[in-house]
DNA sequence: TTCGTCATGTAAGAAGTTACATGATTTC
DNA sequence: GAAATCATGTAACTTCTTACATGACGAA
């Protein structure tokens, strides 16, 4: 999974990190608020990720940190350095594959729908439907806060929010056109294969 | 990432392998060809994965096997039962949440693209454009092979192909409307943060 | 005879998630 | 004073992928 991570041992989860910590973010739990917060529909890191992933790259001197207790409780707070945005900027253009992966049961469910009667296919599209319907209502709801960042100068999020936005659209579309296009076509019986069908 | 697998103690994979085998794959590796020139861009299995399966489904009644050897290079195929239909349609039926994962580096870095000057920003816009374009075409060489498949009785392959067309085609216009928008809004400097941008 | 394909597996390792563990502070 | 949040980690467990291992058949 590291076709993109280069020779420098950071991995990628190591540079979204950097890059949050350049959006503001400035404790390891800050971090993980803000990639809840953002980037979370695709792609994930995990708090076990997190603070091994700040260790390094202030070792590599990446970020700089220095303890800022809340009274008894600890805190580290962190910053970029010069050489933590040219890093970050390096691995932003760096040329090569751009893995993309999807897993989503629910086309997989729809492939196979032909093995069901028309009315229990029905549901499941029905079901997929209202999934990415209630998706981009998620992400509707995030809109003024990408908005907000692209005043202050965070153009981008938006961008991304939109693709969310315009990717599940389309998956939703696509379920309407065939509920519509197969409402009434009772064919009976599902499809028999008798010789392969792919 | 068994949420959708319920009490029955099959896994996503072995109810893959099922709905392959209904589909008409007959033996293992049939079922990995299968695998690839379908779903391969929303789920992907390994031999690792189909053979287990595949004796774990015979040993539930859900498929029979007989040795079909070719010459002398063993082979073993293996058909659905009526048991393995209802199994996969009370599967393809069974309610509750249905996971979609997606883990895409290109939105990741188009998510931090603010740390770079235009051009460059604009470098990546177009790569990931690049990307879902190459998708798109990839995908549109496989219409040919889905529209048969539909007309031999198996509708909704055609319909998930739709779906990763639209969705890639969704990706790439919205690329191209940002690119086009910030084509000459030189702004100059990549922006910097000295207060959370979100 | 060599290469690509058919066919079925095993073993090791990387990657990531879940659950656990701790304890302070703030809010109701 | 109870619950939610802030804050940082560890250990165990899955899960998946990669590489390896074997060997026959068909075509060039």
């Amino acid at each position: 999974m590291d076709d993109a991570t280069g020779k420098i041992g950071l991995s990628t989860a190591a540079y979204v990190v950097l890059g949050m910590v350049r959006l503001g973010a400035r404790t390891g739990y800050e971090i993980k608020q803000m990639t809840e917060q953002s980037i979370r529909y695709f792609w994930t890191i995990s708090p076990v990720q997190i603070y091994p992933s700040l260790t390094q790259l202030e070792a590599s001197g990446l970020i700089t940190g220095r303890e800022d207790p809340q009274g008894r409780r600890p805190r580290r707070v962190y910053e970029i350095t010069d050489a933590g945005q040219a890093a970050l900027r390096e691995w932003l253009g760096r040329p090569g594959p751009i893995p993309f992966e999807l897993r989503d049961l629910g086309l997989v469910k729809l492939f196979f729908a032909d093995a069901l009667d028309p009315g229990q296919a029905h549901d499941v599209l029905r079901a997929v439907r209202e999934r990415s319907e209630d998706r981009v209502a998620a992400l509707r709801a995030v809109e003024p806060t990408a908005r907000a960042a692209r005043d202050r100068g965070a153009a981008y999020p938006e961008l991304t929010l939109l693709m969310g936005i315009a990717f599940h659209q389309a998956m939703a579309d696509l379920c309407r056109d065939f509920e519509q296009r197969y409402a009434d076509a009772a064919d009976g019986e599902p499809g028999s294969a008798t010789q392969p069908l792919l």
